[in-house]
DNA sequence: AACTGACCCAACCGCAATGTC
DNA sequence: AGACATTGCGGTTGGGTCAGT
């Protein structure tokens, strides 16, 4: 494929954009739309490649940018999300409302990642750097959940994310007015267009981290609650659960089996108890969870057959559901590996049980108390 | 005041994915 | 089905700014 030279051609000007090239490209997207970005710039009498004019607008001009310092909260944000995503700045954006992948990477390489690093903490790991944590002889069984946890958060998340920037969530909208802009109402690029409310998704982590805190609290697997994001299977009211799903939950996703805004041959995927769904046109998308999970599931176990494409999973919650990533997960923090994790700083490093439980239980709390101690940099630890 | 190096971030580059014909 | 166009995305760069000497 000969690659586009758009951007090569002779007389586009390049570098940063002067106020007067700004004033034209807002100028014409408020009023026109940007249609085809590489028809734009000769209709609004730039000198720029369509890209350069994408990107400005992009990251820059669209109405819906929240600019200047990042609050703790959106630190905690990247930092948690950057650990089960990694460097897919795009996803992580959508859960950063008026943020930009470019502002959120740029943020993450200037100032969390150096922050990270100073820690101790390998910023593309998330683990200590002399980790042995699932290295070696020592693989427990409870560091394959954790990665488990990790992968599926990691596929939810890109689900959600995705849901957002397509605009198919089905979003009850308490204010129909919030976006305000008529600008911005005008974009016809679902990438310029102000994001839709802000999915719920980060419950999640509010979630991980609350059991942990629960679990400390209570010291008792009898009162755990779900650590991620719920995930119950049930079809045709034949609930196999391939997680299991204690009470109270925060947040749920689960294949529902009515009353989902769905056509038929669809899959759909139950946000946050049913405010929120997404229409999977592929079932092995909406499986794509599954897929990051333990081989030795059945996938049947959440395919629905091809004579019921509208056999939807049970999104109920499942008192009695039975022990699955939470059973794993209290394994892991009941009674991990028996390495020694400098990582959970905050835990009392010990060989019982008991403490490896605060340890674990200290994974994002420890991390986030580091960072959050530290905004100018200047952490107890370094 | 002048120089230097670190830091920051807007913008660019190029690959991949997706859309269109 | 395949070629081409367009868009999305993540990595990288380069120039401006600031702090230290």
């Amino acid at each position: 494929m000969v690659r586009s030279q758009c951007c090569d051609k002779v007389g586009l000007k390049k570098g940063p954009w002067t106020p007067e090239e700004d004033q034209k490209l807002l100028a014409y997207v408020e009023e026109h739309g940007h249609g085809s970005w590489r028809a734009l710039p000769a209709k609004a009498g730039l000198q720029r490649c369509g890209k350069s004019c994408r990107l400005r607008w992009t990251n820059y001009l669209r109405p819906d940018i929240k600019r200047g310092k990042f609050s703790l909260q959106e630190e905690q944000t990247i930092i948690q999300l950057h650990a089960l995503l990694g460097n897919r700045w795009s996803v992580i954006a959508t859960h950063l409302p008026k943020r930009t992948d470019n502002e959120i990477k740029n943020y993450w390489n200037t100032h969390l990642k150096k922050r990270l690093d100073k820690m101790g903490i390998d910023p593309v790991t998330h683990k200590p750097k002399a980790d042995s944590f699932g290295s070696g002889s020592g693989h427990s069984k409870g560091a394959a959940h954790l990665s488990h946890m990790a992968q599926w958060e990691s596929a939810r998340l890109e689900a959600e994310a995705r849901l957002v920037r397509e605009s198919k969530v089905i979003i009850p909208n308490p204010h129909p007015n919030r976006l305000g802009s008529t600008a911005s109402a005008q974009v016809s690029d679902k990438s310029s267009a102000a994001p839709p409310a802000r999915p719920q998704c980060l419950d999640v982590l509010k979630a991980w981290q609350g059991v942990v805190f629960s679990m400390l609290s209570a010291g008792s697997s009898d009162s755990l609650e779900s650590p991620t994001s719920t995930l119950n299977f049930s079809e045709n009211e034949l609930a196999i659960p391939l997680i299991g799903v204690q009470k109270n939950s925060a947040t749920t996703l689960a294949f529902a089996t009515n009353n989902a805004p769905c056509n038929g041959g669809t899959t759909a995927v139950e946000f946050n108890s049913g405010n929120q769904f997404e229409c999977f046109e592929k079932l092995n998308e909406a499986a794509q969870v599954k897929q990051n999970l333990d081989s030795s599931v059945a996938l049947h176990d959440i395919s629905p057959d091809a004579s019921n494409h509208n056999a939807w999973f049970d999104s109920a919650t499942n008192e009695n559901a039975p022990m699955g990533i939470v059973e794993g997960l209290s394994e892991i923090l009941v009674c991990t590996s028996q390495d020694h994790n400098a990582f959970f700083a905050g835990g009392n490093i010990n060989d019982s049980c008991g403490g490896n439980l605060e340890e674990n239980g200290n994974y994002w709390n420890s991390l986030l108390n580091l960072v959050d101690a530290s905004p100018t940099g200047t952490s107890p630890v370094f």
